[in-house]
DNA sequence: ATTGCTGCAAACTCTTTGCAAGTTC
DNA sequence: GAACTTGCAAAGAGTTTGCAGCAAT
């Protein structure tokens, strides 16, 4: 995503295009391993000039408001967020803060018939996602 | 679960017996709406004589790493925990904090098949759960 | 007796808030 | 110019820590 894009989604969710929000979206897209606020503060801070904290978390809250980027679910009580938009699940490494992403269409399809078929008592289902714990066997230790 | 089946998990896992250690697990036993740590010192401190948040917090850790209650994920900053041991799933309120649990062997059964033919690239699962994001469509309010 | 646990309060970390000054449309 | 956004610093919330005293084995 280059900058006009990123300033056309600004626009598309009513948003005043101002340099802080570019600048924490670029920042979302291109920190791809699920970041923290302070990551994306810091990655602004090493580039550009700068940005107040505060400003990070009010934009970061905005943008989970308006779903241009979503929350992710982990049991830290550090928030992680992720601006990809396609429907993935999330591999969690069982001894480290790393998670992956898993794109799989034909799981989507089976969990779907699967609860098109089996409905749960009381509840409406809007979204599935598999929290898929385990051990990374590559060498990579991003996070 | 009595007290004598609490006594008997911490000796399993070689914990010393305290009266705090039975109380903190008698509560998160008790509490079924996965409960916050604090929520587990309110409950604690209604019933019987006193404890120390720090102390709860303490016992909550041991707890969890020994493996005899378990972290939930979720998009809070507040942590909450779960003594269920049976392999469950979750439902999560999309606008509410509730959520609740959902056992299914016939999904897990497909879950295990499709992952025993379809094997992920560089990662060996451990465990898979799913979060069930949506509505609950009962008039319940417990959360 | 030894080892480990608890209570307490202070410290920490991440996040939120309030408001004046500055920007965007 | 009206409405919204930012920076700053202080406050807030939940959690962790250190250590002396106490309890369990």
């Amino acid at each position: 995503m280059n900058k006009t894009e990123i300033i056309n989604t600004l626009k598309k969710y009513c948003l005043k295009v101002t340099p802080q929000r570019i600048a924490v979206l670029d920042a979302a897209i291109t920190l791809k391993n699920h970041p923290t606020a302070d990551n994306i503060a810091e990655y602004i801070k090493s580039n550009d000039p700068n940005i107040a904290t505060g400003t990070v978390y009010k934009i970061l809250e905005t943008f989970v408001d308006k779903g241009i980027i979503k929350k992710v679910q982990t049991e830290s009580d550090i928030m992680r967020y992720d601006a990809v938009q396609e429907k993935h699940h999330h591999l969690y490494c069982s001894d480290s803060e790393r998670i992956e992403d898993l794109y799989d269409d034909d799981l989507n399809m089976i969990l779907d018939d699967y609860f098109r078929k089996k409905r749960i008592p009381n509840f409406k289902i809007e979204d599935i996602k598999l929290q898929i714990i385990g051990r990374f066997t590559d060498n990579s230790k991003s996070k």
